[in-house]
DNA sequence: CGAAATCATACGCTTATGCATATGATCTAC
DNA sequence: GTAGATCATATGCATAAGCGTATGATTTCG
């Protein structure tokens, strides 16, 4: 059940991604960061499930991008806090809304109250992650 | 959004394979196997988004576990024929109940109409695919 | 009949990822 | 003041997986 989902879900999630040119992970880390807009490195990787290390390249290329910045932490040496760029928010969200547009043509066929339980139920997911 | 659902299901799959000393792989070939039961390598590697050269090995595994059976097929000496012994049923269906129960707890604090509704669009995704 | 296709199998190459280690700079606590 | 911890960064190592190629045996089709 969950592989074929897992499987459907990437296969919905990458041409959005690709037409918007980021990666999967950096999606996830500019919804990290959209939902809370300013982290350490290493709390928006935990946050995301991301190797704090492997994030590096992604973060870089989200700098270059425009879509996110680093910014030094005036009470710590050692530590650069993230931000989202607005360009970096009007990607997030267009990529979001296209990849909603999606699931919701693919949720279409069911009753309206199946769809709203279903969303009821992912967001208990989220809180409770 | 789906994301943490996700992370959250594998997390919960994971440690019920290992118990079960069962791979990924292993159980998308059993639940395959057990759903449609007996099919050629290539269809069934098809089927559950496997690649055909990569599954040997989990095919190989299964087998020395006296999960599956692999038998020539009479009417074309190039195809061997798969199908889940009752012991891979045993276990595939043991796998099953267990991420099934552990998705119920997950669940459980939320409505029941809500759980009902959530499998159905699951199963929904599932069928689509 | 013979060329092309197909089966299972093996393996090369590349990429991604998890985990570990290391570095230099900085911070914290004793 | 100093040892240990932490930050961002880089990289090694192992594993998994996608895709491609190749092989020998067999089948299909013109």
């Amino acid at each position: 059940m969950l592989h074929p989902l897992l499987r459907a879900l990437i296969a919905a999630e990458l041409p959005v991604l690709e037409e918007h040119d980021v990666s999967m992970w950096g999606y996830a880390v500019l919804t990290g960061l959209d939902d809370t807009p300013v982290r350490t490195q290493a709390a928006l990787a935990e946050a995301i499930g991301a190797d704090k290390s492997r994030i590096i390249g992604t973060l870089d290329e989200l700098q270059d991008a425009g879509l996110i910045e680093r910014t030094p932490d005036p009470s710590d040496r050692r530590v650069r806090l993230l931000s989202i760029t607005p360009k970096g928010r009007r990607v997030r969200r267009a990529v979001r809304k296209d990849i909603r547009g999606h699931e919701d043509r693919v949720l279409a066929p069911l009753p309206a109250a199946d769809r709203q339980a279903f969303l009821r139920v992912l967001r208990h997911f989220y809180d409770t992650r």
